[in-house]
DNA sequence: TAGATTGTTAATCGATTAACAATC
DNA sequence: TAGATTGTTAATCGATTAACAATC
């Protein structure tokens, strides 16, 4: 039943651009069309129709596809179905904001703690969420089962930390530091790449201000 | 002299990364091999090669590129070499991170003022930068030349306050909104999608933990 | 029946990778 | 001279796009 030939990156990227219009849609239509999501969107309309072709979804010629099949599909295949419990550690400026991000919730993901070595910072709460010391992160966690890391810390310290959640049991690592871990290959690291971003949008701002 | 073909986006991406090697290596050596940064990186040789030819740059058989010549054109083509100047608005949590990350310098980027709607935070300063009214944005930002504008509030007014920074004369959008923006051709817009990244990673770990 | 929209197969495009001669 | 490394040309690979028949 279910397809062995996993869905490419790409694809996955843009799948949360479709829950967004997806869920907009949902109370006032039962179906939509490729095309009215990629106008919305300004992609093309067969680019569109072959991801979803891709995430197993299939539609009605002549009427669409099925809004609500579509949202439970896009759901099920990031895993937001369970909502997924996170750590995060680094309570600095970043770590901070994104324990105040209230828009993770609508991605399936829950920050349940915070970790830092600052004994100053250790044992007050942050936008509602606990800060512990970073030396009991292992306990807790592997107790909690908690397979997401999100890793704020200073570059210096990058890696080290990262060996600490892979011992604690993280099998995946949402990684804010600017650092490229050394990780095996059963853990899953997801670079979060501000320089990249910031590279290509200055790289193109110099080329048309010439 | 200079090359008419642009470098391409994924090359762009890599260059921060290049950059930061070629930084460390600096001082202990003159000359870099294609080898030594695609081990670093955990890249193949060919690529980065491939990168290092499309920025211009040539190096010498058996020896390598002169790493100086290289940060050099790296820095020219992201346009590092004169700081660029931004502006802010929105200071909610991911606003007030974005103005206290220190790592930014380093990336050429300076942002000199925030703006926001608050009648509680204006005026006050935040991580040293000013907060400023932003029924002012436009004067302050068209007398100050700033081409660069980063947009950290809430989804709701997204596409409005991209208006306004349009009409101030921002050519070029930071955008960490969700919201995919309605602009012109002549005006760049750069996502950091984290909604993207954690797609990325949600559907990786799905695919692994069944 | 006509029109809209899907599903499928093929073509295109661009990035990555391979192969190998040229050069220090 | 031998070894390391580059530059260049060609091959591969995967994503996007195009074309068109099938279906409601």
């Amino acid at each position: 039943m279910k397809e062995l030939t996993s869905v490419s990156v790409p694809t996955v990227r843009r799948l949360p651009l479709y829950m967004a219009i997806l869920k907009e849609i949902e109370p006032t239509s039962e179906h939509v069309s490729s095309t009215l999501i990629s106008d919305r969107l300004g992609l093309e309309q067969i680019q569109v129709r072959k991801d979803l072709a891709g995430i197993g979804v299939t539609g009605q010629p002549a009427v669409g596809f099925n809004v609500r099949e579509l949202i439970g599909a896009i759901e099920q295949l990031l895993g937001w179905d369970n909502i997924r419990d996170a750590i995060l550690v680094g309570t600095g400026n970043l770590g901070q904001a994104l324990l105040g991000y209230d828009g993770f919730a609508r991605y399936g993901l829950n920050i349940v703690a915070a970790f830092d070595s600052n004994p100053e910072i250790i044992g007050m709460k942050i936008h509602g969420k606990p800060v512990f010391d970073i030396e009991v992160l292992s306990s807790l966690t592997e107790r909690m089962h908690i397979q997401i890391g999100i890793l704020a810390v200073p570059g210096k310290v990058a890696q080290q930390v990262a060996d600490t959640l892979i011992e604690a049991g993280i099998h995946a690592i949402w990684n804010f530091t600017p650092v490229k871990l050394n990780v095996s290959d059963n853990t899953i690291v997801e670079q979060v790449d501000l320089a990249a971003s910031l590279a290509v949008l200055s790289s193109k701002l110099k080329a048309v201000s010439k």
